[in-house]
Order: structure tokens, then C-alpha cells, then sequence
DNA sequence: TTGTAAGCGTTATCAG
DNA sequence: CTGATAACGCTTACAA
């Protein structure tokens, strides 16, 4: 590897000369620069990223760090931090699956020294207050943080309004006996869309009750457990929420393995609108979530802060959330699109079918 | 943020000590090292990662190189990828959705003296030559790379094998007319499982035909259209193999969509198992591909090489698939796993249906 | 067992 | 415009 002093040598100029070649400094002649630039290449200089980082206090990279990488919702989210990164020149390092708050703060030290800011999803009240104090310290965006997060830099998902409107959608049906499959305990994405479903149901003057919620753990085979937790009953839903969309695949998997047609004797409504969601049978009807977007607002909310290395600013950005209407509903809409069923509530909006 | 300096002073000692402290040498006393460490821990002193790699060479991080993020597939191998590094300590640097060669080469070069190692997926003959250099001053693994590999470290998935597998596997059900939907041209997994379908159907007499094989990019999409084009023929199919699950779900749907049942009407396989597939109505037959192995299994490959920097031995290793039979190819073994329609052809193996 | 000091490859601050 | 030279925070001979 060629350093600095080769290309300086080989150049016949001094070592802060290629540098300001390689800063773009304005103080460097076109000639020597043309020169400098071509000797440079010609022995495959780069210059050394930890070198000028350790001068610069400046590492033109991002950490990310997440509960997990399972799934479209996480690789979606990444996708959208790399590409938004890689249009500033910053790097991401990426460290998920942090099954303690331990591995997790381990992984933020061994992030330190090395990043200029760090984006990290958050998404039960454990992790969230672990953070806490690096918040305070240094350039961070909380995804989905759990309630702890006032003085924070928060980025969420408008879970609450999501499950509030698809609730109220398949009210609209006619539908009183909608049951939920929740998602993990201390989730918070799941805790929100409980309180929308919980909320929908009392806006109707309709009590939630108990034995129509039940547990999830975002997995298909959850799904396909609380289905048939919920066919014991005796007097069985019209109409079930899940809470993710993997969960709904595995409901309406269930729900055919007992004999039953959806929507025909049970709706089902999903959230996340995962790629394959339109292409099931019947296509799913779910509350759209820009992981994407997610991913891209972090990175341009981080940006700014890396320079300083100061905190960043406490504020609370919702990305919104959409109903898409197919057919596992049991939506007209999905055909008809301009019924008068349509009900809007900010941000959540409805789209036609995709 | 507190240096090796701050907690000398501290301390009462050399910076050499505490460093000596970190580097878990045993040229220190116990009582000192006990002292350093609940100083180091009281000034919050975590070593700084840049200066480290400047004088050691090593940076303790694997840079990972991806054509894309998205889908399954890519997180699954990330998340084998990053599991395996934090066993190791490593940190990872990804950079995904590289549109042409010139922005992954700069990936490459922005990643040059960060990293110790490179895990790059190129998928094409393109990708993998622009790598060839690298890979021969550098620790380098190709994830599926393209033809031109005989020196550099491969690591590839048993596309031939799964493809020839799957096509056996629908013929022993009486399809003799098999159409497939390809993947993408230069994409090396889409090659060579149209190899694996041509040399099975070639090995049982038949000649593959042109109008059979219909172009594809492996989304759901372009599953649907082939699909449709499928269906223009005269003579329609009696089966379908799709080159990945994604296309698959769009080719069912299409199916569904014309009026046509699977399997009764037409048969459908799909390649790449992912997490869905066996939720699908009807639960798709596929082969599997370990991703996460995948992912893993690269990091193993190139850990040893990290510490001197030396290119990885060049060798092939390749990742087995599995037939995974379920109910779209109207397997009868999918209830009756003992039958005796089963045919092994290493590495490719048959699983009961998950 | 501990300390001293010479780098690692840059950038930044001066002088020229 | 260009060149010396002192940092940056750390590891590692070598000395004590």
C-alpha cells in the first residue's frame, strides 16, 4: 500500500501538498495537481481512512444498530440508511440481533471511536433507556423508540393510526367482533397498534374485550397459532386484525387448513405491507409502512450532527402510514375505489389496490 | 472523550500500562490492572478504533459488498454474515445496491484501509471481473461469483443441483412439458439454474424448447407476466419451475388470476425457500438455500486471512440446496414423505414439507 | 513489572 | 502557491 510520503516522493513534492491535492484545497497549482493526481493513480494511492480520522476527529460513517435483520421490514429499513449514506460519502457499520441490553451496549462501545453518529432502533422501553445516556453525548436517532425518548431524536411509525384506521375500515363492513393478534409483549410497534385497535373499538362504543386479543410474536407460525386460538371460541370473530403482516400470512394459512374462506367467513387485515402481500390468496389488505423512507429520514436527520459530534436535536418525526384495500377484507373497495366508505384519518391515508 | 493519556495521568502511570491493560498483556500486575481499569471505567475511556488500526494494521472489520439489499434473501445473508463477525469481534461495513461497476469499485476504494477483509456477492461476469484485481492483493470472497474465478476464493450456492433436483422431481410426476420462468441474463444463480433445467430435462430425452423458457427478472412481477405469456401457447405447460420463490408467487397468482387451479391444472416450483413459501396457498415446493449459511460460512472463510492482509487461498466451496416438498407441484410425497418417487442426487436433498 | 520514545499516515499550522 | 513540522491516540520495541 502507498502512503502519502510514496506519492510525495515519486512527485517530487511535499507530503502537504498531495494532501491538499486530496482535500481540494484551492491552494495547489492546476499543474502540480495534474501531476500529483497521476502519480497517485499510477501507484494506486488511497489515502488511509483511519490516518485522516484520527487527525480530522471525523469517520464518515454511521452505525446502525438493530434488534434483528429478520425479514423485509429490517432490510428495507437498511436499504434506505445505505443508499441515503452513500449519497453523503459516509459508510455504515452495521451490528443486529442484540438479544440483551448487554450485546447491545457492547456493540455501541465497540462502535465508538469509529462512527460519527449512530442510528439505532429501539423498539422496547429496555433498550430505549440503555441508550439514554449516549444520547446525550453524542449524534443519535431513536427508530421507533420505546415511551422514554422526551429529550431525544426520534423517528417513528404511525403505528396507532395504521391499526386505528384498518379497525374502523372493517367496521365499516359491518364487522363487531374483530379480534387482534398482537404482537410481542414489549414491542413497542406492537403496543401501538393495540392501543389504534383498542382506541377504534371504544371510538365505536364497542368495549375491547380480553379473550379476543391474542398473543403474537410477529412470526408467520404465531399467526397461524392464534388463529386457531381464536377458532376454540365459542362464538368465533368475524373479522381478525393482525398485527404484522407475516402473522396474517400464517392466520390465513390457518384459517384454510380449518375449512374457512377469507373474507367469505372471516376478514383479515394486516400491517406492514410486505412485497408478497398483494400476491396471496386473497390478496392482503394492510396498512403500508415505508420501512424505506424510514431508513432514508434517519440518515438526513443524523447528517447535520455529524460534523460537531453534538447531540441531536430533540424532535419526533412520524413517518405516516396508509390502509391498502385488497381483498382479504372483504372490501368492495378494492374493486371500487371511489365508494363512499372511504374514510380518511391524518396520516394514515387510503390508496387503491396495488 | 477521555485518552489513554487522560487515564495515565489519572492513573499514576505510563500510557504504555494502560494500554498494556487493554491488549490483555501479562506483563502487568494484577493491582495495577485492577487501578487502570476502575480509572479507565470512571473517565468513561473507551481506546479509540482509528488510532488503533493505524499503527497495528488492522482494523477488525469486514467490509460486505451486495448488489442489492432487497428481499429475503440479501438480509438473510447479512444477518449470517453479522452474526459470525460479532462471534469474531469484527465489525461490518456493508454497501449494497451497486447500479454499475464504477460505483462499486468506489464502494471498494472508500472501504480500502477500513476494512480486512472483503465479502463482495457479484453476480455477474461483469462485477466479477472489475473484483479480480483486488482480489488478488487482498483477503477477498466471492459470494456466487460469475465464470471467471479459477484464482480467487468462491463461495456459491448448488444452483445446478436444486434446479436439476426440482425438474427430476416433476417429472417423476408425468409433466413432460416443463416451462420456466428465468431470472435475470447475466445473473449467474438464474444461469445456472436454467442449466440444471435444461440438463434435466436433456437427461430424460427431451429436448428443452425456446418457447418454454420465458424471460424473468426475479420479482413477483415478472412472475406474473411470464405467466400470461405462458398461457398464450397453444399448448399449455403442465408445469411451471420458477428460478426464485418471489416469481413463483407471481406465477401462482397469474395462474389463480386466469382461472386456473394449482396443482391440479399446473404444477409450480420455485427456488430459494423463503420464509413464506410454505404459507402459501397451496404451500410452494421450492428448494432451499441457506442464506444464513451462506452469509456465515464467507466470514469463516476470511477470517483467517484478516490478520496479515494476504488474499484468501483460492478454492470453491458451495453451499448444498434441498428439495422441499410441498403442495404446488401436486406432490403426493408431500403427504406420504416415505414414497418411493424419491430420487437423492447429492448435494441436493430432499426435506419433509416444514 | 513499568516507563520512554519512536512511529503509524494523515491534516493543520505556520513560515516562506 | 509550497514546504516543514507538530499533532491525533495508540502500540511496541527497548531500557530500566
Amino acid at each position: 500500500m502507498a502512503t502519502i510520503r510514496d506519492v510525495a516522493r515519486e512527485a517530487g513534492v511535499s507530503i502537504a501538498t498531495v494532501s491538499r491535492v486530496y482535500n481540494e484545497s484551492p491552494l495547489v497549482s492546476d499543474d502540480t495537481r495534474e501531476h500529483v493526481r497521476q502519480v497517485a493513480s499510477r501507484l494506486d494511492y488511497i489515502p488511509n481512512g483511519a490516518a485522516r480520522s484520527l487527525i480530522t476527529n471525523r469517520t464518515h460513517a454511521i452505525g446502525v444498530l438493530l434488534p434483528d435483520l429478520y425479514g423485509e421490514f429490517f432490510s428495507e429499513v437498511i436499504r434506505g440508511i445505505d443508499l441515503a449514506a452513500r449519497r453523503a460519502r459516509f459508510q455504515v457499520l452495521v451490528s443486529s440481533s442484540h438479544a440483551d441490553t448487554d450485546t447491545l451496549m457492547a456493540a455501541v462501545s465497540s462502535m465508538r471511536g469509529r462512527i460519527d453518529g449512530l442510528i439505532a432502533m429501539a423498539p422496547d422501553e429496555k433498550t430505549t433507556s440503555a441508550l439514554r445516556d449516549f444520547t446525550r453525548k453524542f449524534p443519535v436517532v431513536l427508530l421507533n423508540p420505546g415511551p422514554v425518548q422526551a429529550e431525544c431524536a426520534t423517528l417513528s411509525i404511525a403505528n396507532f393510526d395504521g391499526a386505528y384506521a384498518m379497525v374502523r375500515h372493517l367496521q365499516s363492513f359491518g364487522h363487531r367482533s374483530i379480534a387482534m393478534v398482537k404482537g410481542p409483549d414489549g414491542n413497542i410497534d406492537a403496543q401501538e397498534r393495540l392501543r389504534g385497535y383498542r382506541t377504534a373499538l371504544r371510538d365505536s362504543g364497542i368495549e375491547p374485550e380480553p379473550s379476543l386479543e391474542v398473543p403474537g410474536d410477529f412470526t408467520e407460525a404465531s399467526g397461524y397459532e392464534g388463529a386457531m386460538t381464536l377458532l376454540q371460541r365459542q362464538l368465533r370473530p368475524t373479522a381478525v386484525f393482525a398485527a404484522n403482516d407475516y402473522m396474517a400470512i400464517g392466520l390465513v394459512s390457518a384459517l384454510r387448513d380449518s375449512g374457512l374462506r377469507v373474507p367469505d367467513d372471516i376478514a383479515v387485515g394486516g400491517f406492514d405491507d410486505i412485497a408478497i402481500s398483494k400476491y396471496l390468496s386473497p390478496p392482503l389488505t394492510t396498512v403500508r409502512v415505508d420501512a424505506y423512507t424510514l431508513g432514508e429520514r434517519a440518515v438526513l436527520q443524523i447528517l447535520p450532527f455529524t460534523r460537531t459530534r453534538k447531540p441531536v436535536i430533540a424532535h419526533h418525526e412520524v413517518v405516516p402510514t396508509q390502509l391498502v384495500l385488497r381483498r382479504s377484507c372483504g372490501s368492495t373497495l378494492a374493486m371500487a375505489p371511489d365508494s363512499l366508505h372511504r374514510q380518511r384519518r391524518r396520516p394514515t391515508s387510503e390508496v387503491e389496490p396495488g
